[in-house]
DNA sequence: CTTTTGAGTGTACGCATGTACACCCAAAAA
DNA sequence: TTTTTGGGTGTACATGCGTACACTCAAAAG
């Protein structure tokens, strides 16, 4: 009885070999992802055995674990990435619970991926966390340039954007957090997402306040 | 030559029955923090090998590497609640710059157990996870009621103190990751310290400028 | 002094793992 | 049409794991 947990991820006949490869490829990546567990206690048998092929056929596509690993976490950061565009083009309505709300949408649309950010960022896989810190860092110096586009923050050095770019993507995974823990009910969440919103004001507050005492 | 690595965390005779046992406890503890592996990847054996007794004497500790894990988050907490302690007696010199400073030592003398939190806040152990939460959550509250002590935030609100402290806490969990992640250079150190002092005082400078918009 | 207790021992077992190796056979290349 | 390629197969093995079970033997209790 604990042969298979329904094959979720299996993949079947039909296309060029290119296209089967690839197919085969991105299964063991949805395998990894939704086993919903560490890269480093989950086993190569147990995502091959989820895939449906044989387990000596995984290193027909990755060399090892941690390879599959790098690749998930580039996989799993164009939600993020997704996230920042979506939000730069929002005009200013009300850019905060406007930005709160892409977050929310991104963070139920793509549950697994933040889960494994979140879970791999502190993880046992020195390459993987290293990605993951690259991609934030990539992350925040993008953010701190569209901060710097804000009119009253036009006259901001660089490394003032940054270390407040950081802070928010600081915030942004608390966040996260907290989305992926909450339960269904729609009081919680709505607390969830007030604390965030008023999280996020606390911030641009901040920011705004600043310049009265520069270095 | 893969046999051991020097056995850091052995314990030999002299003393009572208890306090024997207690000090193989305590080895365990040790063993299993210095391990710098996450829990759910740590083999009972690895621990019991290091602390230089039988695999099955394990279980005359603890019922599982689980418990063993809850029982690591309270000693990891000690640091970050002594921290606050710190923190509440220093007057208000600097009080933001201060907060770093003790920070900055406390990371230092313990930086596996700070290690072991953001690891395990994300890892496979529900109930680790399930007590780390639980403990920041109370952390949160504690900074909550200190900060509604300062003049300024006489009038807040418990949930406005309660969402501002929480920022806070994440924020210093973000700058806890980047001392333990930057390297020895006292410039890089020094480039970290004084972005986390910005990024407290951008907090600080949000909350003071909050009142204008209440709910 | 005798009995009980309990931390630590040693063996033994079944199971899951990573991966080496030889193989297969349809699609792609020639 | 023939040859080559390469994703997937199946067997096999050594290793490390958790833990069951029967044990020892000082320290603690009587």
């Amino acid at each position: 009885m604990n042969t298979r947990t329904l094959k979720l991820v299996a993949v079947d006949a039909g296309g060029t070999r290119q296209e089967r490869k690839q197919r085969t490829r991105q299964a063991l990546l949805d395998a990894a992802l939704g086993a919903q567990q560490s890269l480093a206690s989950l086993s190569l048998r147990e995502v091959t055995r989820e895939v449906g092929i044989v387990p000596t056929a995984f290193y027909r596509h990755f060399a090892s674990m941690d390879e599959l690993g790098v690749e998930l976490v580039e996989e799993a950061m164009r939600p993020l990435r997704a996230m920042l565009r979506d939000a730069r083009k929002r005009p200013a309505g009300d850019a905060i619970r406007g930005s709160v709300d892409i977050l929310v949408n991104q963070v139920g649309k793509h549950a697994p991926h933040f889960r494994f950010l979140l879970r791999e960022r502190h993880g046992d896989v020195p390459s993987v966390r290293r990605a993951i810190a690259a991609e934030l860092r990539l992350l925040g110096s993008e953010l701190a340039v569209d901060l710097g586009r804000f009119p009253g923050l036009a006259d901001w050095s660089a490394e003032d954007l940054r270390m407040g770019a950081d802070l928010m993507v600081g915030a942004m995974m608390s966040i996260v957090t907290a989305l992926l823990e909450v339960g269904e009910h729609p009081d919680d969440r709505a607390q969830v997402v007030s604390v965030a919103e008023g999280q996020l004001r606390l911030i641009v507050l901040g920011m705004a306040a600043w310049r009265s005492l520069p270095a």
